[in-house]
DNA sequence: GTTCTTGCAAAATATTTGCAAGACG
DNA sequence: CGTCTTGCAAATATTTTGCAAGAAC
């Protein structure tokens, strides 16, 4: 599904010029079901310079290809954008989702499963994307609190 | 009205000591309309070491007394919770609402019109806090983008 | 005296930029 | 050539911890 050719594709759909680590990134996150932080990419990615990650995320997510998220700790992490993206400032992604934190193992899920709310913002405000995230313990942290009870 | 005898009120309400430092640092979030990050405590109290305003914002937030807010960059940022807060693990503080951060000037808003969704978590998570922050202009910065056109 | 808080220093982590060499067209 | 991309180094920024001195009780 997501091979080379595949990616190619997609990044040229965007205006990005396919590079080999450009390819590399992408297919780094799709392969990730939690979103990726630069550090973890870097690791994933041990050929590939973490300016490098970090310009190429940057220029993904000027590009809607991807996602921030903004978990506490860490730092930010990104993760691919399924939707069809909106090319014009202030038209939000499809396919954001709500993400929850885990604030006992700091994992970030995503909950694709819970619809995105309607937000309305007061008058002259432009919306480019929202972040949601739920902070808490996850279901494997709830059960354990339980027991150390 | 949030003079040291109320503050220091409040601080005991919740459980903490109130040390003068710890004063100061809710003296100052209370003063500001957007939320702090440590950066700028550090730089609106000059005799408190960031470390100590680390410390004293952890405290806080184990004790409902400040939310954070995860803008992107600039790292955390914190604000009052001025709502009754829940004791238990699990119950969200009542008073937190949605913020706009401003990929532009870099500034976050407290949107305290908009009534925070109801969102519902699959089984199993339990939920501490939820931070909403919607991403692109300001008014202002929108303004601007329409002029430079 | 024991515990908590503070300030300083410094480690650990994260983000961001400069620049020269190389790739690409 | 001229532009874009890369890798390395390094500057910045941010978060976090260790520890010893001092304050509080």
């Amino acid at each position: 599904m997501t091979d080379t050719d595949n990616i190619e594709h997609i990044l040229l759909e965007h205006g990005i010029k396919p590079t080999a680590n450009r390819l590399l990134v992408y297919d780094a996150l799709c392969k990730s079901i939690h979103p990726k932080s630069i550090t973890e990419l870097e690791c994933a990615l041990e050929t590939i310079d973490k300016s490098v990650i970090f310009r190429t995320l940057q220029l993904f997510y000027e590009h809607h290809l991807v996602h921030s998220v903004d978990g506490a700790q860490e730092g930010t992490r990104y993760e691919i954008c399924h939707s069809h993206h909106h090319k014009e400032y202030g038209h939000p992604d499809e396919d954001e989702h709500i993400h929850f934190y885990c604030e006992q193992c700091h994992q970030t899920f995503c909950i694709e499963d819970t619809p995105l709310p309607q937000i309305s913002l007061p008058e002259g405000f432009t919306r480019r994307s929202i972040s949601i995230v739920v902070k808490g313990l996850c279901p494997e942290c709830t059960r354990n609190q339980h027991f150390a009870k």
